[in-house]
DNA sequence: ACCGAAACGACAGCATCCTGTCAATCGTCG
DNA sequence: CGACGATTGACAGGATGCTGTCGTTTCGGT
């Protein structure tokens, strides 16, 4: 039993694998100048607003507590975060990210506007936009099930 | 210097990752019962078609061509594919799939077709298409500069 | 025919992410 | 107030993917 919307799902599959492994390289490739990595990059953009938890962390990016907790650890031994109390769970520390882990933050941003608006040029931002308004509502439609 | 389509591939770029995550549980899940993994799975929805060189494997999927000689190897293994002489290539043999694997693989598709007709009937096949031929024209742009 | 560049497989080492398990903590319900 | 389930962090172990390096093979230019 194949539809048309059954296959492009699969598609979207494909695309999807096939885009993660690009832009996780090329992810790489602007967090290395500052001394990170994409996986880093994840954590301290997920902090950026407001202090999370770690499990919170995780929960943003689904994955799993103990990837996000190696890679916090991390991060907070080299500055770039620290944890603090949480005055809403005693064991759930807090993480917040420090000046330092602004400031690199900022740079990889640098580097990743640059490249950003050259892609969108050359795709277009109308198009772009209504993929990501598809791509929402799958994202949408896999968590509420 | 930000611009809207600038904005959209950073928004694309977010749900990429989190839908990478998603979609790799997802497909866990569903190559678990055939005893498989989303791993293996590429490497054999890759030679389903035709006979590849490891490299080849690697280069569809944006890997590395070390990570896909692992899998490849435990592949063979198990049973699932084969390695056979390349005409063209003494050294680089070609990785066949087996009976075993091709079973395997049709037991995973079964499941993936009942997960993406109820995933399309709910986000709609229209807009899907759409959004894959976007993907489409975002990895041409990224492979081709 | 020869030589240099590129591609490939093999191996070692490391980074990232997963599962399973456990105890501590929090929230909820009775 | 007490008990139970859910959440969290910690730890151990395993699976997946990357980089670096090496020798072999192939291909293109001279």
């Amino acid at each position: 039993m194949r539809s048309p919307a059954g296959d492009a799902v699969s598609e979207l599959v494909v695309h999807v694998f096939r885009l993660n492994g690009l832009l996780l390289a090329l992810g790489d490739q602007m967090a290395e100048p500052s001394g990170q990595t994409s996986a880093r990059w994840r954590v301290l953009a997920a902090i950026d607003d407001a202090p999370l938890t770690v499990a919170q962390v995780a929960r943003a990016w689904w994955l799993a507590r103990q990837s996000v907790q190696r890679i916090a650890d991390v991060l907070v031994e080299d500055g770039l975060a620290a944890y603090e109390p949480n005055p809403s769970h005693r064991r759930a520390q807090l993480l917040r990210i420090t000046p330092a882990g602004r400031a690199a933050l900022r740079e990889i941003r640098g580097r990743q506007v640059a490249w950003a608006e050259d892609l969108g040029g050359r795709v277009g931002g109308a198009d772009l936009q209504a993929a990501n308004a598809t791509l929402a509502r799958v994202l949408e439609a896999l968590t509420s099930s």
